[in-house]
DNA sequence: TTGAAAGCGCTAACAT
DNA sequence: ATGTTAGCGCTTTCAA
């Protein structure tokens, strides 16, 4: 094993310059920091973390905790931990994997052993149990989600509400007027996690000041559910001429069993989805959508953890503004009530 | 902070005796055991991971590298990933969690810092140009998927070649002789990730062995994908009486489409899926499925590679016998040509 | 601009 | 059965 002991000695300096020409911490003369640096690839040093940790009571890993469960849509969830290990990777972090199993214990554990300088939280409930906890500890800590109360708290999120908001602007300058929203499993409702909460306020706030008529199902992420709840929307709202669906499994299915029952969209519905980017411009017709952003938010809340442990910036709610692009699957509402000519 | 000196004051013994009680790397009288436990609850101390890490040279850190790109079949990644971490605190690990991005590089990096004491590496290729780094580094490691060059390395995968054999033999003794199979999309086999090339192997001999004739397509997992093959399939062999799916994007599609295409499951075609238990079981037609076992790969890859860390056990290929679950997919041929009445 | 040296908190010989 | 002590490899004051 190579130590900074060993590239000093290769170098003909002392082990704290070896140290300051890698923290950049003290000015090193150009010609003594090209001839550790050339040491250093030489012997192909790496500086021994546990070392480091231990004298500078920073350990550069950031603890992320994901959600046990699975019932979630859990390419977003991938994709969001994916952005955060890629994001601190390039400020010079690590990211430690922890499961909701362990419960709030983890953050004592993580707290006590000062094994990570900071946590990411996914998945946050409105009540969440483990805000407490994250209050106490000193650590920098960021939530991905918006619990009830923020108070000391950085929260990073889409705003939901104005996703919910722009959905209805949008159908309704195209001139719907019965809109059915397609929502996520009654599970994720249930759960209380917040954001399904949000978007609702957000789609039924400006339909009611933009004289939409609104209708809002939970549903299943399954032909099998779709079709049920498709089914439900026919009888219920005979007259619905657009979809707004917040599932991104839903996505698929729903566009399959419109075309099924000859429905031409955007010609005879439109279907709006609040979902991945990539989701909405793969499906079988291009989604007019807005972008949950995954990866931006992975990106922010990195970028604000590193930011506190730093001791720039503070605690903060960030919701990303949301933006709608228009792509093949909304038109100007049809004439006559398209659903009922499908049936 | 609380730190061991902390402890050992509170409890009137020595550093080495907290240690000790800790690791119980030697005997304690069962009285100072306990003073010592009472002092460390009631201090709530947790030792210090880097001091640990730097005494042991030991981190009680699993590296784990999932692959960057998204466009596989993500909950069975993110399902191992969960039980790697679930079944390394169980051990008492800790997951850190790396991405294909920092590429080879990524080993040589955790080997030289010693940031963890072994590794996991999922999505293996056949040629998988991380290998040869992770042969020169002395760590532990276990790779969840099997190249081709096995030598030195500790593996843990399905046997997918077995897991084909044995949808063949289902079928084939339900009186099966045309069978279709939808594979993964066109991507993942220029890939050469191994597992589908093994299935497919699997497939076409134990089809020969018995007689049964066997068309394999690839295809996206996406209603219009699926609808694109099934047609294909149609034209190409039309006296097709059971499909082989394994996609598992592509089940409930093909299921809506049989259903569209009034072809009754199992009646006029059996299915038979290689997928996780829980999509086969929730499917709208109960699926008849060889398992993946997700979470039983990255159990089992922990268990390992822990072994290893620990001093026992040595790298050797683990696969695991596929097992077959008769769900409400399958039944006895039909006499006719189902798919030319489906048309 | 550089060096010397004192810890950081823990483990694991070596003693007793 | 327990205590004493020498490091582990690095950061960071304090000196020069």
């Amino acid at each position: 094993m190579v130590t900074l002991a060993d590239v000093a000695r290769h170098a003909g300096v002392s082990a704290s310059t070896v140290s300051y020409v890698l923290s950049g911490k003290r000015s090193i003369s150009l010609t003594t920091r090209e001839r550790v640096e050339r040491s250093i690839d030489h012997l192909g040093y790496h500086p021994n973390a546990g070392a480091r940790a231990l004298a500078s009571s920073r350990s550069n890993i950031i603890a992320l905790m994901v959600p046990l469960r699975t019932d979630m849509y859990v390419p977003v969830m991938m994709e969001i931990a994916i952005a955060v290990a890629t994001t601190a990777r390039a400020h010079g972090y690590d990211v430690l994997l922890l499961t909701g199993e362990e419960g709030p214990e983890a953050i004592r554990r993580i707290e006590g052993s000062a094994l990570a300088d900071a946590m990411i939280l996914m998945d946050v409930e409105l009540h969440d149990n483990r805000l407490p906890l994250l209050r106490e500890t000193g650590r920098p800590a960021v939530l991905i989600g918006l619990p009830t109360d923020t108070t000391d708290l950085s929260c990073v999120d889409l705003d939901f509400t104005a996703a919910g908001a722009l959905c209805v602007e949008h159908l309704a300058a195209l001139g719907h007027r019965e809109v059915a929203v397609i929502g996520e499993a009654p599970a994720v409702y249930e759960r209380h996690t917040g954001f399904a909460e949000r978007t609702l306020t957000g789609l039924r706030d400006r339909s009611h000041q933009l004289g939409v008529r609104l209708l809002h199902r939970p549903c299943e992420g399954s032909y099998a559910g779709v079709s049920a709840t498709l089914a439900r929307i026919h009888e219920e709202r005979p007259g619905t001429t657009a979809f707004i669906v917040q599932n991104e499994a839903a996505t698929d299915p729903l566009l399959a069993l419109l075309h099924q029952r000859r429905l031409a969209v955007p010609e005879d519905v439109s279907v709006v989805a609040i979902c991945p980017d990539q989701v909405a411009a793969s499906a079988s017709v291009p989604l007019t959508s807005v972008a949950v952003p995954a990866q931006e938010m992975g990106r922010h809340a990195v970028e604000q953890v590193v930011a506190r442990i730093e001791g720039r910036g503070v605690g903060e709610v960030v919701l990303l503004e949301p933006v709608l692009t228009v792509r093949e699957s909304t038109g100007r509402s049809a004439v006559a009530p398209p659903l009922a000519l499908g049936g």
